[in-house]
DNA sequence: TAAAACTAGTGGTCTATACAACTATACTAA
DNA sequence: TTAGTATAGTTGTATAGACCACTAGTTTTA
């Protein structure tokens, strides 16, 4: 349960085990989970160990804890975040819509001074240049153009493309992406979007354009998607 | 400085002398704080008292730490709102254009099945329905349908529409606005939009929905609005 | 000169203990 | 019966010390 001699920390080896245990459903929304002292005479640690990871939890949002009665398992929290940066894949499975993607272009080339602007790099500065279209349910959905750096990016493949991106520059290059901005208008199809969509030329269609940036604001894609209008709405919360 | 013997905690003293520090500057950012060991020595208290000030610290953003160099004053967070409920008239002004608005329809109907849903009253209750035009450095840009139960905003007037229903709705009836939600799509215009909004009919246009809620959940407003896709671009801040 | 080893200092983890403050329950005395 | 009192169990706060992994210099060595 609790490997003492691990690299991984005792108290967050703990953390997991509860968290586990709590998303699991396996204890019950304010049902107490066990005493500090308990908990520390099972695995076996100091009640400080405990506290440690019962502390990151209690911040996290899992417990909460209330004095000289116990600690108890919250609710969870549903509050979903306004608007996350979000992939293709991801968004469509939101949808409930199965997501799968055909590479039409795939290729180095250099930056045009729009591009270059938009990716704060110099012109001619090298780019990959993407070019895929995207299905939900089998079916044509969307047609997306996207621009990245090379050298933040230095060995993208078609393979990396098909999969994840997100995932391969945050988890392999240990980037941090923090935040995007998207910009959507309304047009038409041309022949070449409408034949690729599978609809008629002059159809309508949402044009949305997506710089995504990394904690320093550097950017690491700009992305023109265009949108079958029968297919796709767009979704926005704001607060007061 | 520090207080032993005060009811308040010393972790929590200490926490609200260093954030005091680092919220007058007089604290750099990126400047190193004294190390653990130092602050337990100048405040006579053991350093697992120190970290539990600074794991606050550190998980209110006012501090990162660097494992084998120190603990640093963290920039302080910009964190503008991702996005804001805010009227016609308010939207336009940030753009930097000047709004207007020309009412084309004002009264009282009953509500049918679909905005009863929407607005989550019963179909046939009375309701406000509005037609306007909306107009930006005196051209047209969107056509507005509104939507809103009477018995929420009892006596609304042309006048009240003409100026700004959100501050009547907060100010006068007391009500708070806590948030919207948007749909926006692409479409054509059909010819009533075409001529009011003074393009030809089966231009590209932005259908945008907006069901904005008090803090109960009650919805006090169902819009349907049409804009002119060449006019307008609908922008969103995501972050991961 | 350059690489390797050392060293002092840092935050990260963990222990064992202590007392305070609070809650709930059971017990006792008016 | 009721009010007060113990008591056991809980989290909250705090201590003193220990060892680890990492960083950045300095010193030693090849």
């Amino acid at each position: 349960m609790i490997d003492k001699h691990s690299p991984i920390p005792i108290y967050y080896q703990i953390e997991e085990f509860l968290k586990e245990k709590i998303v699991s459903k396996q204890y019950e929304v304010d049902q107490a989970i066990p005493s500090e002292r308990e908990l520390s005479e099972v695995f076996g640690v100091s009640r400080m160990t405990i506290r440690q990871a019962l502390n990151d939890l209690v911040t996290e949002g899992y417990l909460y804890r209330e004095k000289g009665k116990g600690t108890f398992v919250a609710a969870q929290k549903i509050e979903q975040p306004l608007h996350e940066v979000t992939g293709f894949s991801e968004d469509m499975l939101k949808r409930g819509m199965v997501p799968a993607t055909r590479i039409i272009q795939f290729g180095e080339t250099d930056a045009d001074k729009q591009i270059a602007a938009y990716l704060k790099i110099n012109e001619h500065d090298p780019i990959y240049k993407i070019e895929r279209l995207r299905l939900a349910d089998e079916r044509p959905i969307a047609l997306e153009h996207t621009y990245v750096p090379v050298h933040l990016v230095p060995n993208l493949t078609e393979d990396i493309v098909k999969e994840s991106f997100y995932s391969y520059v945050e988890q392999h290059l240990q980037l941090e992406i923090s935040h995007a901005e998207q910009t959507i208008e309304a047009g038409l199809a041309n022949s070449k979007q409408a034949s690729l969509l599978e609809i008629s030329q002059g159809s309508p269609v949402l044009f949305i354009q997506q710089l995504t940036c990394l904690t320093n604001e550097q950017p690491i894609e700009w992305v023109r998607s265009t949108y079958r209008a029968d297919r796709y709405k767009f979704h926005v919360n704001m607060k007061r």
